[in-house]
DNA sequence: AGAATTTGACCTTT
DNA sequence: AAAGGTCAAATTCT
């Protein structure tokens, strides 16, 4: 791994406190106004907290280098969707091996990871799905423990461009209306280049697939529940093409659910709250990906592996995941 | 015919 | 060894 720029770290320190004295400020603007919006207060000291989670990180997770023993690691997520019960109980294992503490080391892989939770109609079929980039079918299995098989997909575009961008679908176990999508690798393609996922689903919702009936909602989008995580990120991504674009316009949509934000986070995921979103400001300190819109709704929903969470926040994204070889340096990322 | 999907085999990772 | 992921031939769709 890498250390920060002095440049990165000073960015990244004052997008967090910036962001956290803000959601202070917030609270406080809560209390006096004495709006009855007590889970907006509630959310407000969550994302405090993971401000402060993230500030730890920072300060010893990732900046003192490559060994995070104490707890303190940035997310290695290996299944992003192992949450909904899968009978494997063999007990959290792969505890804090060192994937790759060792200093020559080279990860084979980068390529960014994350997911989103995306409801659909309660008939509709699993391609019920258009975020605006044009898939292809490769495969599918039946995942032991879950009811739903996984469909795999990759860009249409692989062999003609070189785009290695790739997803898995697979509909929730619990909520069968709700399909977990796991994207893996930036777009290539010039689909990818040219239109930022927030556009394509935005102004052109069927540009790839067909533009299968999403809930018989009114005019409102279904919500969307994302789980941004990132992983296995080489120093040398080779084929990154970041998505720039702007991040929605957050249409909030809170959902008060279980606890969100516990110390269990610190094992093996890193929060990145709303200070990803759309405030410029912090925008500019982060990886230009992270700001492709695949929640213009945003029903934000992180489940991991300890403890399911769900996060209701007006932001495109709620948390990250990232794994501890995130090119926090690169300049990539962090223009 | 060409493109996309299906599906069992094969490869990879844990 | 087994679960997950990918390949590729067969099949279906356009």
């Amino acid at each position: 791994m890498e250390n920060f720029s002095d440049f990165d770290m000073k960015n990244l320190f004052n997008g967090l406190t910036e962001g956290r004295e803000l959601a202070k400020q917030l609270q406080i603007h809560l209390n006096v106004s004495s709006s009855s919006h007590k889970t907006s207060e509630v959310l407000v000291e969550k994302i405090l907290n993971s401000y402060d989670q993230a500030l730890s990180i920072l300060k010893y997770g990732v900046a003192c280098g490559e060994t995070q023993q104490g707890g303190l690691r940035i997310g290695t997520s290996d299944s992003p969707r192992s949450n909904s019960g899968s009978p494997r109980s063999d007990g959290s294992d792969h505890e804090f091996k060192d994937q790759d503490t060792k200093e020559g080391s080279k990860k084979r892989k980068a390529m960014p990871r994350w997911t989103q939770k995306v409801q659909v109609a309660p008939g509709a079929g699993v391609e019920a799905h258009a975020d605006g980039y044009s898939w292809r079918k490769y495969g599918q299995k039946d995942i032991l423990g879950a009811t739903y098989p996984r469909g795999y997909y990759r860009c249409t575009h692989r062999r003609s461009q070189g785009c290695l961008a790739t997803k898995q679908v697979q509909r929730s176990d619990e909520d069968p209306t709700i399909l977990e999508v796991a994207y893996k690798g930036m777009h290539t393609c010039s689909l990818g280049a040219k239109k930022d996922p927030k556009t394509a689903m935005d102004q052109e919702p069927n540009i790839a697939e067909k533009p299968q009936q999403i809930l018989p909602q009114s005019h409102q989008s279904q919500p969307e529940l994302l789980d941004f995580q990132t992983t296995d990120l080489d120093t040398k991504n080779e084929t990154l093409q970041p998505l720039n674009n702007n991040p929605s316009s957050s249409s909030s949509r809170i959902i008060p659910e279980n606890d969100v934000f516990s110390a269990e986070m610190m094992d093996t995921n890193i929060y990145y709250p709303s200070f990803m979103s759309s405030e410029p400001n912090y925008l500019t300190f982060l990886p230009s990906f992270m700001n492709g819109d695949y929640g213009s709704s945003s029903n934000i929903v992180h489940t991991s592996e300890s403890n399911a969470q769900t996060v209701g926040i007006d932001y495109p994204f709620g948390q990250l995941d990232l794994d501890s070889n995130f090119p926090f340096d690169n300049p990539r990322y962090f223009p």
